[in-house]
DNA sequence: CTGAGTACGTACCCACGGTACGGTGGCGTA
DNA sequence: TACGCCACCGTACCGTGGGTACGTACTCAG
């Protein structure tokens, strides 16, 4: 069932003047990507032919041809798109928060509301690594999500005065968000989503706090101890 | 290039007595199996095609299609198989450790080795959750590589003795399992995996030796507090 | 008014997953 | 030992779907 989206159809000029034929083609563009957004979505990318997604735009495979290299380019616009909106979504649950804490919780909540996001979830978490690529997968995930999650952990950090090198700080930033997505996971598929946010809450300020607590009392990690 | 792997051909009969068809049917679907594990790690599962490892099993679609229901359920044997392999070789670094922190460390080092697998990478952790689905990929994993991990966080909360209840055992299971994996992925990318590795370790010691300090210090998670 | 190039539409190719069916040889049975 | 059955596998074929080559209409600069 190929859903069908309203879209500019060139018979009466909408706004004269200055290039209405680039409307059009905006509008076409953005089209497809909205309709192969749903159908990534619902079906997942394997199971999406390009032919539905041409007749949910009421358009041919040349035009999606002349936007797009082929599928996966397509995807990844669809995926780009579903990150920047993701970012966004974020940095604005920062906004105003000073103290490096609350940002940090902040953020995990909002984290975790946008992981229940089935877009999210099928498009960047799930069929993301397999079509991108871990490589090109990586490469958007550092200038979108994962680029917001390092600025957090360096925030905490210069708090903590502990003295990490940027690679340490990108190494705890790349476990967070790794327990973060997989916390997120397990929250959307989840029977009861709410407690299980509440559970994931608890359980990563479970562990910030013993980071708080280790500052203060000034522990040695055991097991490196024996460092040879 | 299709690979052609040796495989017990019924000319003459190499084991006589009890059925030698069964060792002949045997012999090609583990060859098939090896084949197939070989070619979804080097070129991925969408870009191998069914083909290809017919052509270097030195056999025909039937007999694959006689062992396995499709191209995903050929899959999804071979995860199994990458998966047990994983779990063994976990299971084996854990046995004769007495204390649950040693445990822990052990099982840490020997899964950051497994990550490194390329037929690891990319058949359980890259395409892993896009050919067999979020559901079937976590039942897979339940049983297996993160069954290991609910064990070890059941032992080292034993010492602490914090009073974690079932579900929010799971939950400290889950964030340190995607931890875990986004750590091995970053180990596995790494320009030096030796050096990656060590970050990771200490990264991962310094959160454990967070939990020890606090169980040590009885504090109060801070976002607990404003509990409503 | 006209050339040029953008923005599509049309027709087609072919790789690849899947299926239907045929055959052959081992293995239990009498 | 003869025989029939079924597991085991080969052969031939189809349909879907990603990708491509090429034609066309419309727009805008000059």
């Amino acid at each position: 069932m190929p859903r069908s989206v309203s879209r500019l159809v060139p018979k009466v000029p909408a706004v004269p003047g200055a290039g209405r034929r680039q409307q059009f083609s905006a509008s076409t563009k953005r089209t497809l990507l909205d309709v192969a957004e749903g159908l990534f979505t619902e079906h997942g990318y394997a199971a999406t032919s390009l032919d539905a997604v041409v007749a949910g735009a009421e358009v041919t495979k040349g035009a999606l041809y002349h936007h797009f290299n082929g599928k996966a380019a397509l995807f990844e616009a669809v995926f780009e798109r579903v990150e920047q909106d993701a970012t966004r979504s974020i940095s604005q649950a920062l906004k105003g928060r000073k103290d490096p804490w609350e940002k940090a919780q902040a953020g995990l909540r909002q984290f975790l509301e946008v992981v229940q996001e089935p877009r999210y979830r099928r498009i960047v978490i799930q069929d993301g690594p397999a079509v991108l690529g871990y490589e090109r997968y990586r490469e958007q995930e550092e200038r979108s999500t994962f680029g917001t999650v390092v600025e957090i952990v360096r925030a905490v950090a210069g708090v903590g005065e502990w003295d990490l090198d940027e690679e340490m700080l990108h190494t705890f930033a790349r476990i967070f968000f790794g327990a973060m997505s997989a916390a997120g996971a397990s929250v959307a598929t989840a029977a009861e989503p709410d407690v299980a946010a509440w559970r994931v809450e608890a359980a990563i300020g479970f562990i910030i706090s013993g980071f708080q607590a280790m500052a203060d009392a000034e522990v040695v990690p055991p097991w490196l101890a024996e460092d040879d």
